[in-house]
DNA sequence: CAGATGATTGCACTTGATGCAACTTTCCGC
DNA sequence: GCGGAAAGTTGCATCAAGTGCAATCATCTG
């Protein structure tokens, strides 16, 4: 983390850290299977414990209190040092942790998606439903902003109001309640563009 | 495209692209940043493309409306080749194409952001509010759940209204909105068919 | 035709990542 | 303590992605 701070991500090769850490470069992917994986942690782990966190809150409370109250455990600490901000920061400005967070996240969609289907009254399907995994990743959506945002405030603003406002802004009803949901397009099945 | 349907994309080597193509191995590089730009190619040409057609919009339409109809330009040709569809589900399967593809939306969530901050009634700032970028990947997010559900279907499923049905969900209100005390309801929506 | 310009290519090199086999340490029953 | 199994560690070879550089080749223009 120190090196990472020190010199950046990328410039910063295995060598090195095996190096510094005492280790052979072998060995070092014998324990992590990439450098990203060394800052973003096991995720796996993480994920496993906000699905738990969330399937412990009450049945009839809705979606997205439940989500919001399951990814209270994710709180960091409040001691936390500063290499910590400048690593949060690392891992939303350099591509390639950005992406490894994205996929994370994508993770997580899968584990959360279930429980969460049953508190939007869906059937319950073998195959998780699309509408459950956008609500979801909306929910990690409005969470990944809101720590964006935190550590861009340099760790004074507070994470769970800007993510409370982030959910309220998308739930908000406008002036005139918009009509997009069942309305109909000129044409259902118009040709559009290439798809690249 | 067609190496990648028959081999798979990890397994397919830049090395068999590029004797595919009839070109050497370093001018793919000249064209190509890596493998993975070859697949979803020009992504910051198409958001261009969505972020002109969301500032077209009517000023006084609402930020989903608006964004619904902008996502519409991204439609895909009817006549899509079967190739096309084992190529769209390769970029939901395969790792670092999934990885990569989050990060176009990434870019586009920059692109649009300011245009929703205005709808939304945020007031206008240099750096983007979170809000706003919120939005946008929550947006986005709707949309991928939707091209997802629909790939996985074979293309039989109507993306559209598959991402409608996930606006939908995220909008909807619960007898008790927000507060933990509450019931949980039934979805005001019909259920309705599900993508597969 | 000469020269400039840009596309194409080969080559060397760095880095991340994997498989395999050898080696070292730790642990456990005897 | 001893022998050996099991786990941890390492070096080596190898592959694939990606980059910088310089030489070549094609094309366009005066």
């Amino acid at each position: 983390m120190r090196l990472f701070a020190e010199n950046g991500f990328e410039a910063t090769t295995i060598d090195r850290i095996a190096a510094a850490a005492g280790i052979s470069r072998r060995t070092f992917f014998h324990y992590f299977g990439s450098k990203e994986e060394l800052v973003l942690g096991d995720t796996e782990a993480l994920g496993e414990s906000v699905r738990a966190a969330l399937e412990a809150r009450p049945v009839e409370e809705s979606a997205w209190t439940a989500i919001r109250e399951a990814f209270m455990t994710l709180r960091p600490p409040e001691d936390l040092p500063t290499v910590h901000l400048a690593i949060a920061r690392m891992c939303h400005e350099v591509p390639s942790l950005r992406a490894r967070h994205l996929e994370k996240h994508l993770r997580w969609q899968t584990l959360l998606a279930p429980d969460i289907q049953r508190r939007l009254g869906l059937p319950e399907s073998p195959v998780p439903d699309p509408r459950a995994r956008a609500f979801v990743a909306a929910a990690l959506a409005c969470l990944d902003a809101a720590v964006d945002a935190w550590a861009e405030s340099g760790g004074t603003a507070d994470p769970v109001r800007l993510f409370d406002e982030a959910v309220a802004v998308l739930r908000e009803r406008t002036i005139a309640p918009d009509p997009p949901e069942g309305a109909e397009r000129e044409t259902t099945d118009a040709p559009g563009r290439s798809a690249r």
